[in-house]
DNA sequence: GTGAAAGCGCTAACAT
DNA sequence: ATGTTAGCGCTTTCAC
């Protein structure tokens, strides 16, 4: 409940009138002033910041927004904020929005569905200039709307069905089959997929890959090998403990984000099993963990701060009518080679060797 | 650079007049409907409703908040956006908001100093009803103007020197006692520490329950057992090498957050060390991923998400001008028993016998 | 219960 | 180079 009107706002402060009035001038020229506008003397200039720095005045934003049309607020919309993920693209667009002179307004869609609605008023009502938003998959409807009142917007991570508009990802599927045909390329052939949740558009974009390098290497998709996961840690340990016990001789474990990966590895430990001495794993997206982990992880980088720098230049574009910038743009994948993924050991299947098969 | 007036802003939407206009009623009226005055009979209300409606009319936000004074708008600065902690408390802090139905405007410090300056501007400006700080430690000058200013603020998980400020925390000091406690009363003995940055206050107050534990157990704080960290997962990792090969008889480390918890946890399972077999490991915080490692982790829950909605109650109390609310709050921690504590081994040190000493 | 009118503090023509 | 003035779209007395 809004508690509008409970009490006094903020405490009066000085306007440009009182500035302008000690500094004996007008306003407008304290607007030039305040705006770094070209045309205004040099002791004009002078004598003004001396009264407002005096005054220790500064300017009204509401009124400033009210005047120009802009707030310089950008609005991000994201679900799941814990995730590696979240942080890093958090950097990145604020970093980027900085640059602009733009601040960010956080929207989180918390567990509700349809909990984009508030982001998506503030844009209407003007209170930001633009939304970028972080979607998983569908809300279409959400996007509709915004294209149809013409306000700003940028999909990241995901790529509506056409038309087009505009998003920033990144080669989640070169990606991917960069990863495999890494693995394969060490000499792996049992190598399990650990996917993310099937409705979201990089996990298909992902597993596509993993299923192209497969292909091109004369091999087909094994469903045993491939196990949904959560993009969790939880989930990528569970994984890897089904895959152990149900495809004994895999030698590489490919998870779909690092948080599964680092579940992978945990499940591997906990097996009695060394990575990557019996079973290499590679991960996808190059969290900050992902280099804290012990042994490193080796994982397909996505370029997460660069892609929320990127999708913030998009939105001012649209911002201050710059033409372009209103299709999808793919940022690279890089593989991160680190220690986690070695050769498939000599022998397998290599578990019954092992031995120590942990509390399972 | 602010790229102000670059080009034309939002697009012309309807207007309040408009609507008064097409619902054959004044302005006023309108707006009592808006704000769900209730001097407004129904008839008239449904009407002006009616035509807000079909012009899909929105308010003008910027507007509102010129004649108001208000933006409905919090602040909050943090620095390190990627750690676990950061995640929690946006989330606490948003939820918390938009209850209020207040929005989030984030200001990350990134890495330059002073970097704070911006978010206090905003508030400065009247861009911001209030600011929530997250500050590691100083930052005096900043929290000086604010309240020179008399703005509303909150610091969270740091205390001011006295005069206090309003600030809400935890029980740091109390947790980590009762943490080093528990690792006492299993038989531990020799209990490691490793401490977050020394120059941030939780460090400090944590370190300081550490101590507390061992007193009241007749114990000294042994230097060799205490190591710096600096909060993230490697630091964890080096310091339990550097700990194991000094004090080869340690049968517990208490890691002052879990993500050092983690990196210990690896650089044990790295060792050959089975926890809690050989060593415990007790964390601080509760991370999401506390959960999820395996063995799970043992903690002193850090009510992060809870400090988070204090501090945004405290901000609604001055900014509604609500009496109260400027003293520090400590929040209370609690112990999450996990599976990353045990019983210490019989015999010590256990290291000789375990054998594997990985690659070191 | 409803309307008229006065700002909120600023920017941006337009004049000089 | 500087000043005057008309709004921006809303809330809010104050009348009626």
């Amino acid at each position: 409940m809004p508690e509008r009107g409970v009490a006094g706002g903020a405490p009066a402060r000085f306007t440009i009138r009182a500035i302008a009035q000690r500094a004996g001038t007008s306003v407008s020229t304290v607007s030039r002033v305040l705006n770094h506008r070209p045309d205004v003397s040099a002791e004009m200039r002078a004598r003004v910041l001396d009264v407002i720095a005096e005054a220790d005045y500064t300017v009204n934003d509401a009124a400033r927004a009210l005047t120009t049309r802009r707030t310089m607020m950008l609005g991000l919309l994201i679900g799941r904020l814990s995730s590696s993920y979240s942080g890093q693209l958090l950097r990145g667009v604020c970093g980027a929005a900085e640059e602009h002179g733009y601040n960010v307004v956080l929207y989180t869609m918390g567990d509700q569905p349809a909990q984009e609605e508030r982001s998506i008023r503030a844009l209407l009502h003007g209170q930001i200039d633009g939304l970028l938003l972080v979607l998983p998959g569908g809300m279409g409807s959400a996007i509709a709307q915004l294209r149809a009142r013409q306000r700003p917007f940028v999909i990241i991570d995901h790529r509506e069905a056409e038309p087009w508009g505009p998003s920033v990802g990144c080669t989640d599927r070169a990606g991917a089959d960069e990863g495999t045909r890494y693995l394969l390329g060490l000499g792996h052939r049992a190598i399990a997929a650990i996917t993310g949740p099937a409705d979201w558009q990089v996990s298909q974009e992902r597993l596509a890959g993993y299923r192209d390098a497969l292909a091109e290497a004369g091999m087909e998709l094994d469903d045993r090998l491939v196990r949904e996961g959560s993009f969790g840690q939880r989930s990528g340990f569970t994984a890897t403990r089904a895959l152990l016990a149900a495809v004994p001789e895999l030698t590489a474990i490919f998870a779909f984000n690092d948080t599964m990966a680092i579940g992978a590895m945990d499940a591997l430990k906990d097996a009695g099993l060394r990575v990557p001495r019996h079973v290499s794993v590679l991960g996808f997206g190059d969290f900050p963990e992902a280099a804290a982990t012990h042994p490193t992880l080796t994982t397909v980088r996505q370029p997460t701060l660069e892609i929320g720098r990127h999708a913030v230049g998009l939105l001012m574009r649209q911002i201050n009518n710059v033409p372009g910038g209103h299709e999808p743009v793919d940022l690279p994948t890089s593989l991160v080679q680190r220690e986690s993924c070695g050769l498939p050991p000599a022998t397998a299947p290599h578990r019954v060797a092992a031995g120590a098969p942990g509390h399972l």
